[in-house]
DNA sequence: ATAAACCATGTACTTAGGTACAGAGTCAAG
DNA sequence: CTTGACTCTGTACCTAAGTACATGGTTTAT
């Protein structure tokens, strides 16, 4: 296959060997795969998903990853560890102001976001409270027969 | 099909309009579903999954489900929506004293488990500052162009 | 200049966590 | 005593989130 030729001098740099002259210090996606710990399909798919914006490329058509992208797509495995969903992660992106974006909107979808965690920490904290009870009991040599934690989140 | 028929009177009591002598309130599977908000088929796959045990049942077949087992289902349900997965929450369940499980060995688990959480709680304060901040921000009217919430995670 | 290592696209496969029937037996209300 | 609502087992299907090739161009180190 055949990938387009850019005409004009590109600006990305690459290659890591940081001489004079950069625009933008952009990384290969094998690069920023290892850099995350993530497969290089992830990446691909991320932006297959509207996650990430296709990156510029080189004129080979190898992509070429701004440290903005890069960033974003280790807050998209943070946020995945949290355990949002992609659709939340694109929410949570994507609230900021831009063409046809009220500020209003975007605060009220923030505030809702943050409602929704603050929600997700009270019964992290009953968990965390559960465990350390639980854990304290047993160094207690009390018999912990029951299943203790089941208490734990009740609403 | 024929079921076993159990050839003693069942200790069960169904039906719910709780008579005098019973010696265990259980629910049929549907009940269970409509009072959790769940599926049918959610509940038997968590007991192929040996989330739950399967429950004693009718001469006829049917479920009932002890009120025990109706929390367990429970649990799982919350611990599901803060994010872990079945995986997890098999373990979080097994935290206890059985046969064959030291309670050293549980202990170190749970405090194992606990400092998973706290480091998830963390991170989701982070988010929630992060997001306050934006909604802060956009009442304040200054351009939120950038993705502000990129530096939540940052470790 | 050539092999080893990368990367591109496209398509297929996988795993987790359910969901949705089909076909048949059971229960409860009129 | 029948009819509609439940439940059973078994199997197939579904969505989300990746993962794994196959095939073929590209880069780089020797």
């Amino acid at each position: 296959m055949v990938y387009i030729v850019l005409n004009f001098p590109s600006p990305l740099v690459g290659e890591g060997s940081g001489e004079g002259g950069e625009v933008m210090e952009t990384i290969s996606i094998g690069k920023v795969a290892k850099k995350l710990g993530i497969n290089i399909e992830t990446i691909r798919y991320y932006e297959r998903r509207g996650l990430i914006k296709a990156p510029p490329r080189k004129e080979s058509g190898y992509r070429q990853y701004p440290a903005e992208t890069v960033k974003r797509i280790q807050f998209i495995r943070h946020a995945k560890e949290l355990g949002f969903s992609l659709k939340e992660i694109a929410e949570l992106l994507s609230l900021r102001i831009e063409q046809g974006v009220t500020c209003g909107d975007v605060r009220k979808r923030a505030e809702a976001k943050i409602a929704d965690i603050e929600e997700r920490i009270l019964n992290l904290q009953r968990m965390k409270n559960a465990l350390s009870k639980l854990a304290k009991e047993c160094k207690g040599r009390g018999p912990v027969s029951e299943c203790p934690i089941l208490e734990a989140l009740e609403k």
